[in-house]
RNA sequence: GGGUCGGUGCCCGAGAGGCCAAAGGGGAUGGGCUGUAAACCCAUUGGCGUAAGCCUACGUUGGUUCGACUCCAACCCGGCCCA
């Protein structure tokens, strides 16, 4: 292996879980560079949501470092395995999606996923898996099946846990891991790419390529990214994300409200810091965690919007939080001069989304008028123009007579 | 198909005719402490109403009752056991 390998290896290894198997992937990137030929990096998109959080960054910057090692990124628009339904069958809500839905959604997932990849036309292919599955028989659905044994399939461990305890597990599902293994063989992957929650799918991949004859892809998984309660994955339905289209504000908000021992995590995977540095970061003795939360924000907040925004974020934040100022902008509401109750204004500020609540947060102290606490829920205010009303830490609403 | 158990607020879960907007926990929110970290403490957690109070809600639809989350019937959905 030459050194140029080693280091290429060394920069992919970093960040992830695992990988089936190093030796394969060092072969393949020596092939490649040999040959001079791009490696063909699959990663599989669920299009079922049209936001993408910092969650599914994690294994876009991993395919980001591909791209610019010189290989092509291939995604893969799952639309035709969206419209059957939820894999897992735990989500029972999730809704069944039609093709506009999906498209939609996987537009604006396209749009989102750009602002980590890279976008031009030799580093990147977007494919549909409507593409061969619409055209694809039983028969051959039937050869597919037949690469892979009951046993297993069994081993994943949400079919077995589910068996184990008396849940159900739906014939069908046995079909999206050969679904995705396909996708794999149809594409001729040299690496996949996914969260560790798919190593079992994109194992069942390197099986397929096998039995099609081709050299099975590289599985590399990466980690899920904790959310801000620090407890369950990073998704949008726990409301524990961060979305890559949050605005500047807002992300390095988010970032900073959560706990310190996340950083070391959110670092790695995240940002582009080395090993050392890191260490050095979340090192309690060698930097205030404050600060190193403030460069992890600021860098995070940087990559979707600049240096400038960043900088301009965390001085927002400062402002607001830390010296208890005013934001620069806040929404700002048209009302007439006629007086209020004060439950009724927090409700046409839309602070507040009922009338209790309303009640509720005033009798808490959580609510102040041009910086000055009310007590009083019934109480009458009059609207002034430029008046500040202030809920909690972070609900802001400036007034505007029309 | 038969038997049996169950469906309660954002989630889990207690309640078994009036004292139930429904215990307890989790989560969330507000306040305190802080670094909008964690931990901790206090409080709030259906809607409307200044208030007294009213309305809506315990799978669905009917019924019994002065009164039903609680009893009855049918139906829908789920678990388990048997076939």
């Amino acid at each position: 292996m030459t050194a140029d390998i080693k280091k290429q290896l060394e920069l992919l290894k970093r960040g992830t879980i695992e990988i089936f198997n190093e030796v394969e992937l060092a072969e393949k990137l020596t092939e490649s560079a040999g040959a001079n030929k791009p490696l063909r990096i699959k990663l599989g998109l669920d299009p079922t949501s049209p936001d993408i959080h910092l969650g599914h960054t994690v294994v876009l910057r991993k395919m980001r470092q591909f791209q610019d090692l010189g290989h092509k990124a291939v995604l893969i628009i799952g639309d035709y395995t969206a419209r059957i339904g939820d894999p897992t069958g735990q989500n029972t809500t999730r809704p069944m999606l039609t093709s506009e839905q999906i498209e939609k959604n996987a537009k604006t997932y396209l749009e989102q996923a750009g602002k980590i990849l890279d976008t031009s036309a030799h580093k990147l292919e977007v494919r549909h898996n409507s593409e061969w599955f619409e055209k694809l028989t039983l028969m051959e659905m039937i050869q597919i099946a037949a690469k892979k044994t009951v046993a297993q399939m069994l081993q994943r461990d949400s079919f077995k846990l589910r068996l184990e305890n008396d849940i159900d597990v739906y014939t069908h599902e046995f079909l999206y891991p050969l679904m995705q293994g396909y996708d794999s063989v149809v594409i001729k992957s040299d690496v996949e790419l996914g969260g560790t929650d798919q190593t079992f799918n994109n194992l069942v991949g390197r099986d397929i390529q096998r039995g099609y004859g081709q050299k099975p892809q590289v599985v590399i998984t990466m980690p899920i990214l904790v959310g801000l309660d620090g407890k369950e994955k990073m998704s949008k339905s726990k409301g524990n994300y961060i979305g890559v289209t949050d605005q500047p504000n807002d992300m390095f908000g988010k970032i900073m409200s959560i706990s310190d021992d996340m950083m070391e995590n959110y670092f790695t995977l995240l940002t582009d810091f080395a090993g050392e540095k890191i260490a050095e970061l979340v090192n309690p003795n060698k930097t205030h965690p404050k600060e190193a939360k403030i460069l992890l924000g600021k860098t995070i907040v940087a990559q979707f919007y600049g240096d400038q925004a960043a900088q301009l974020a965390a001085a927002e934040f400062d402002n607001i939080f830390a010296k208890g100022q005013l934001p620069d902008e806040m929404p700002e509401i048209k009302l007439t001069a006629e007086p209020v109750m004060a439950s009724k204004l927090l409700m046409s500020c839309g602070l507040v989304p009922s009338g209790s609540e309303a009640k509720r947060m005033v009798k808490q102290g959580g609510v102040s008028v041009n910086g000055s606490k009310i007590s009083d829920p019934n109480e009458q205010i009059t609207p002034k123009d430029g008046m500040v009303i202030q809920v909690g830490k972070r609900k802001f609403a400036k007034i505007k007579i029309k």
